[in-house]
DNA sequence: GCTCGGATCTATGTATACAGAACCGTTGTG
DNA sequence: CACAACGGTTCTGTATACATAGATCCGAGC
């Protein structure tokens, strides 16, 4: 693995999971020296970061990016719209077989949610191959690109608030029914039972939020 | 203005006006001798342009990118979502003065249509101030970038397509419809106006798309 | 004549040195 | 006592040298 890439994970997963707070500076020569690579492959990384829009670029060296609760409602709107169109896409185009087969899934997840932690962590990957699966079935590059680049502020906006059995529970219910309504071919449903998902996903970090 | 902002510029407009076409390889030290700089700023300007993907990086050295014409319905399918939803908030929270005055201003573009290229100019100008004019309507950050990031490849798209002063009409009074919409705070017109605009702009694309 | 292997060469990835700019602390003056 | 200007320090921006990996080409062997 190239250094650079090295530096970006790493980095990457620092400002992710809030180890590297919002205004922190990072400074070159130090970080390059914390990373143990030179300033060059550290440089890279910074950029990619900054394109992606968890660091800034301020007078003097990056800063890591904050995230208010107006950035989350933003978030949240664009999500709406890009995951709403999303689903229905998938709805015409997807394979209703393998949408059929991840509500199976997904109808047995609550087993999974209160099993501990090895099962939860099964439970986020089947989750992740849902949006996977979307991902795949409408066949938009474009589409799946601004996807994709959300998924990290998304990343970052969940570690703020708690995922308990019971929120998850109710998560895995609406992610069946959207699976459901993209097996049926049903756009507008899909869309609607993605739109309904995301406001209940919204409300309770909302709700659960810890401000720092 | 650094000489990775300058590359950046540079490479930019040399790929969006075809100069630069779909396939050739970016060679570090030839382009950071074209551009009479070193291969440190011109490899951050590359990282740039790939993490827009005007660019990408294949397996030696970075290629730009093709635009085929299945690229322009993906494109055009993400702009129909992320314009309408714009074009939607911007009539709900804009302000009905601003948007009054362009489309007053769009119904007098045809007499800048026909009055040659000077005036065509302020008409591509009036134009992009309503584009401004809704991004800061919307007051969403990540919606504004999801747009942003979009218009460089359409500006790529649209050098395809010959802009004659029929269609630039007909748009001028698609656009004017669209402000009219936002100025009387009906979202769901603003909306199916903007899908209307964006289908005729397609259609007009692919008529007269000039195969290379 | 074709194929496989090795050597060479070229382009990218990384490190480092140097220059320029910005920031902070100090000092001098109003 | 406050504010501004100046100098030092530190950080970023750029250039260049070096290492490394991949590709290409030539030659030998089958």
């Amino acid at each position: 693995m190239r250094a650079s890439d090295k530096a970006y994970a790493a980095l990457r997963e620092d400002i992710i999971e809030w180890r590297l707070l919002p205004g922190t500076v990072l400074a070159e020569v130090e970080q390059s020296e914390r990373l143990g690579i030179s300033r060059t492959p550290l440089r890279e990384a910074l950029s990619r970061l900054t394109a992606e829009g968890l660091t800034a670029a301020g007078g003097r060296g990056v800063v890591v990016t904050d995230i208010s609760l107006e950035d989350i409602d933003e978030l949240f709107e664009l999500r709406e719209t890009l995951e709403g169109k999303a689903a229905a896409l998938a709805a015409e185009r997807g394979d209703a077989a393998t949408f059929e087969r991840l509500r199976n899934e997904l109808l047995l997840a609550p087993a999974l949610i209160t099993g501990g932690d090895p099962a939860r962590h099964d439970y986020y990957g089947l989750v992740g191959r849902l949006d996977a699966a979307i991902d795949a079935s409408i066949s938009n590059s474009y589409l799946a690109q601004a996807m994709r680049s959300l998924r990290v502020h998304l990343v970052r906006v969940r570690r703020l608030a708690a995922d308990d059995a019971t929120r998850l529970t109710a998560a895995a219910a609406e992610h069946a029914t959207i699976a459901e309504a993209i097996a049926a071919g049903n756009s507008r449903l899909a869309e609607a039972a993605t739109t309904v998902h995301l406001h209940r996903s919204l409300s309770h970090i909302k709700a659960t939020h810890t401000p720092r």
